[in-house]
DNA sequence: ACTGAAAGGCAGCCGTT
DNA sequence: AACGGCTGCCTTTCAGT
């Protein structure tokens, strides 16, 4: 499975997929005036090579329940390959901890956390992220309201 | 079209969905333990009416291409309402500005950009953020590497 | 509100160039 | 590497409870 060099059609299907995953072979052969089996093909190989990494449902969440998202900027004292291996395998875990980023300058991490409501932020905060020995400090930054999330990267 | 109230079954659904959109009436249906056409039902249904407001294809980018990601915190200079959509709208229209959230505290907004490099990302910050006459200071945290990107939510 | 069956269309596979 | 045909399964619809 080694890693394919994309053509101008594999690049023109991950736009299309990425904006609707949902588009069907013969769709997207009608619009690039391939075959269907070559669209077929592509995909997969796509899928297969692990560029389309998976097919999800986007969640109007607000629409569901009431949420509260913080993002914590999350400062280290120890700066070994281990600790930050081992901080973003803790991360990995939580279902809560959306994003996670390694960052340059101030701040070693930045998380986007979600949670029900404003004190289950702060015991998760302080019993899962403020309890690990290699943390040092932690500053929050609250969310308001997202006006903009997109998955689709210009390609 | 109201919106219409989540029972159990349409929870479950989303769930799912959100881990692999991909997932066939079929497969959802012996999960739940129910009909196919009452699974069709409930999914077309949590489409029309916006719980899912899309099946998107996720793209492994570092894989397709290298990248530039920062996240700029801003400053407005003017708190109106007015003001605050005015710069929400001028964010929509960047494919580069990936998430947009508007933050409590030191900082009004912080976005999530995405550029081939650190030159077109100054360029992009100056040219179209910065000269934004309502737009105060700005702080960028640079990425190093992100080590998760969930879209599921806990529901 | 939920089920089951029937029809059409699509995905996946294979043979051909 | 790309195409077209074939088969089986899935989606979609509709009548029924």
């Amino acid at each position: 499975m080694r890693a394919r060099e994309l053509d101008e059609i594999d690049i023109e299907i991950l736009r299309m997929l990425q904006r609707d995953g949902s588009m069907t072979y013969k769709e997207i052969a009608y619009s690039l005036k391939k075959s269907m089996s070559l669209i077929a093909d592509r995909i997969r190989l796509l899928k297969m090579n692990g560029f389309i990494k998976a097919t999800v449902a986007l969640v109007d969440i607000n629409k569901v329940k009431s949420l509260f998202v913080a993002f914590p900027h999350v400062q280290l004292n120890n700066h070994g390959e281990d600790t930050l291996n081992q901080f973003q395998n803790e991360m990995m875990q939580y279902e809560e901890v959306m994003e996670c980023y390694h960052l340059t300058g101030h701040f070693d991490f930045m998380l986007k956390i979600v949670m029900p409501d404003m004190n289950s932020y702060n015991t998760f905060l302080r019993e899962n992220i403020g309890r690990l020995p290699y943390v040092g400090s932690i500053q929050s930054f609250l969310m308001l309201s997202e006006s903009k999330h997109s998955t689709a990267y210009k390609l």
